[in-house]
DNA sequence: CTGAAAGCGCTTACAG
DNA sequence: CTGAAAGCGCTTACAG
C-alpha cells in the first residue's frame, strides 16, 4: 500500500516510483516507468495525502467556513469558490457552524487536523469570533468574507453594506414608502450590525426592525404572519437575505396583499432566487466574482488587506409594477 | 513554529511537549507542563495537521461529496451530518461536485490532497461514476449514501425509492388523481432512473414525466408554466425534490390554478421547505437521521452492507384540502 | 537516468 | 517521570 511497496513489486527505487508518479522529471526510462505504473494499479496504490502534504508543506486545498449553507446567498459562494478553485487545480472544502459560535470554535479548533493552505471563514459573531480566527492564524492564511469579526487579525473581503442599505431605502422612498420594516437576522453577524445601524440612520418615525431566528423561508413566513396581523403598518419590507424575502412575498401574498400595490419588498443578496417568486424580487445583487477573486488573491498573494465591494441595485417587479 | 521549538523554549524533550499537549499521559512534571503550555502561547504554536495524521494513521474527519448543496436536501444531509460529526469530537468536510461527472471524478481524484478517514459520496451518474469511486475505496472507507453506482464497489445507504413512489402515487389516486405529472431533474442519477421506473410502471395512459435541468425551485417554476401553457393536462404534479415542488406551487398558484383543488402537488424529500409554502406540502419524508446514522455506523463498524430506508409519506394540504 | 539518504513534524514504545 | 530514537510515507537535492 505504500510507495515502497510499488517500488518493490516494479523493481526500482522508491525515488524513481515517485518521480514516475509525481509526473515530474521526464527523465526517466520507459520501460521502468511503465512498470512502476503496471504495479500501482495492481497494487491499487494510492499516495498518502499526509505524508505528501507533509513533505510538500502545502496542500491544494482551501477551506470555506460557513455559518449556514442554507442561506442561499452562502451557497452561492460555495458554488463560486469551489467552481474557481476547481478551475485552478485546487479544491474547496467546507465547513457548516451551524450559526453558533461554539460549533465555531470547535471546528476552527480543529482546524489543524484538516489539510488547507488557507481558511476563509464568515464569522458568525461580529466580537466574539475574534478569538478562534486569531488561533488559526497561527497555522493557515486566513480571510473574513462577507462578515468580520472586532479584534480579528485577519483580512477582510466585505460589502459596502452601508450603501447598499442606503440604495435599498432611497430607491423605495423614491416610490413613496414611508413606512418600511427592516426584517434581519443573525443580529450577532457584523453585516446584520452594520445594515441595522445603517438603517436606523435613515429611518423615518414610521420605519421599524423586526429581528428573526434565522436566514430561511421559514423565518420570512413567520415575519409575513406578523406584519399580516397588523395590517397597514408596513407599506414596504427590507429583508437582509433574499431566502427570507422570497418567504415574505409569498406568504404576503398568500394573506391577501397586493406587491407591490400594497407592499414593495426589497432585499440584500440577490442571488437567483429572485427570479422565481412573481414578481420578481427587487435586491441588492452581491458581486460574488469579486470577492471570490479579491479573496483568492489574498490567499495566493500574501498581501494583507480589507477591501469592500459596491452591491448594485436590480429593481424587479417587487417594488415597481412592472419591472 | 514546531513542536521542537517549543520544547527548546520550555527547556524540554519533544517528547515531554507532545505529552503535555496531547493531554494523554497524565504522569508529566506540574511544573514541566506549565512551561511547555506557556512556551505554546508565546510561540503560538499549533499541531501539524499532516504531521499528525501521518504518525497516528487516522484524522477525525469525514468527508461528504454531494452533486450540490443548493438542492435543500442535500443541505439538510450536510447539516445532519456535521451535526452528528461535531457530537463526537470529528468533523465533516463537504465538497460540491455541482452536478457534473468531470467535477466528481476531479475531486474524488484528489481526495488524496484532503485528510479524511472515509468517504460518503452521493454519486452524479448511475452508471459512470463507479470509476472514480472505486478509485478512492483505494485509500479510503467510502458508502454511497442517496444514489449508487453500478459497478461500485463501496456500501450504500438509500431510500426505497420505488415504496416510495408507490405511496405517493396512490395517495393520489385516492383522491381521484388520474393525470399524474412527474416532474424530474438529473436523470443520470440513480434516484431519478429508479423513481421514474417506478412511476412508469404505476402509470396510466394519462400520465407523463417532465424532465428539468436541475433540482432548483426556478426549475419548477419553469415546469410549471409548462404545465400552465396546456391547462388542464394534468390534475395532480409530484416532484423528485421538494425544492422543485415549491416552484412549482407557487408558480401554478400565480398563473391562477386552485392547489389543490385543480392541480394536487406532492414531492420526495420532504425538508423543512415543505412548510414554507400554503398549503403546506405533503410529502415523502426522507428518514435522515436513520440514513446518516447506517452510514456511520458502516464506516466506524468497518461492516459492508447495502441499506434500504423507508420514506414515510406526510399528508399536508397540497393534495387534501385542509390537512 | 537511478538510488541511498535526509528530512517534513509528530507520537510512542523503549530504556533509564 | 523524562528523553533518545524510530518511524509514519513521501519527495528531492545529492552523488554517482
Amino acid at each position: 500500500m505504500s510507495l515502497k511497496h510499488v517500488a518493490a513489486v516494479a523493481g526500482v527505487s522508491p525515488s524513481t516510483a515517485s518521480r514516475v508518479l509525481a509526473g515530474v522529471d521526464r527523465n526517466v526510462d520507459p520501460e521502468l516507468a511503465r512498470r512502476v505504473r503496471l504495479a500501482c494499479d495492481e497494487l491499487g496504490y494510492r499516495v498518502n495525502a499526509a505524508a505528501r502534504a507533509l513533505r510538500l508543506q502545502s496542500t491544494g486545498s482551501v477551506a470555506l467556513v460557513v455559518p449556514a449553507i442554507a442561506n442561499a446567498y452562502f451557497c452561492e459562494l460555495v458554488a463560486a469558490y469551489s467552481h474557481r478553485l476547481d478551475a485552478g487545480g485546487r479544491r474547496l472544502v467546507t465547513i457548516d457552524t451551524n450559526e453558533t459560535l461554539a460549533s465555531e470554535t470547535r471546528q476552527l479548533g480543529a482546524m489543524d487536523r484538516v489539510l488547507v493552505d488557507a481558511v476563509l471563514v464568515v464569522p458568525v459573531d461580529h466580537r466574539e469570533s475574534a478569538a478562534a480566527i486569531n488561533d488559526v492564524m497561527r497555522n493557515h492564511t486566513v480571510v473574513q468574507v462577507d462578515r468580520v469579526a472586532a479584534g480579528a487579525g485577519a483580512p477582510s473581503v466585505r460589502l459596502d453594506n452601508a450603501a447598499g442599505m442606503k440604495l435599498l431605502v432611497e430607491h423605495l422612498r423614491e416610490h413613496g414608502r414611508r413606512r418600511i420594516a427592516l426584517i434581519d437576522a443573525q443580529e450577532r453577524s457584523s453585516s446584520s450590525v452594520e445594515r441595522v445601524e445603517a438603517f436606523r440612520a435613515l429611518a423615518g418615525p414610521h420605519d421599524s426592525v423586526m429581528q428573526m431566528a434565522s436566514f430561511s423561508m421559514s423565518s420570512g413566513t413567520e415575519a409575513a404572519s406578523r406584519l399580516l396581523a397588523d395590517r397597514g403598518t408596513a407599506d414596504a419590507v427590507i429583508c437582509t437575505a433574499d431566502v427570507v424575502a422570497i418567504g415574505v412575498l409569498t406568504a404576503l401574498q398568500h394573506g391577501g396583499l397586493r406587491v407591490p400595490a400594497e407592499v414593495a419588498i426589497a432585499s440584500f443578496d440577490g442571488t437567483s432566487l429572485t427570479d422565481v417568486a412573481t414578481p420578481g424580487l427587487t435586491s441588492l445583487r452581491s458581486p460574488v466574482d469579486a470577492i471570490v477573486t479579491a479573496s483568492l488573491e489574498i490567499i495566493d498573494g500574501g498581501t494583507a488587506c480589507d477591501v469592500v465591494v459596491d452591491p448594485a441595485l436590480v429593481v424587479r417587479g417587487s417594488t415597481v409594477v412592472g419591472s
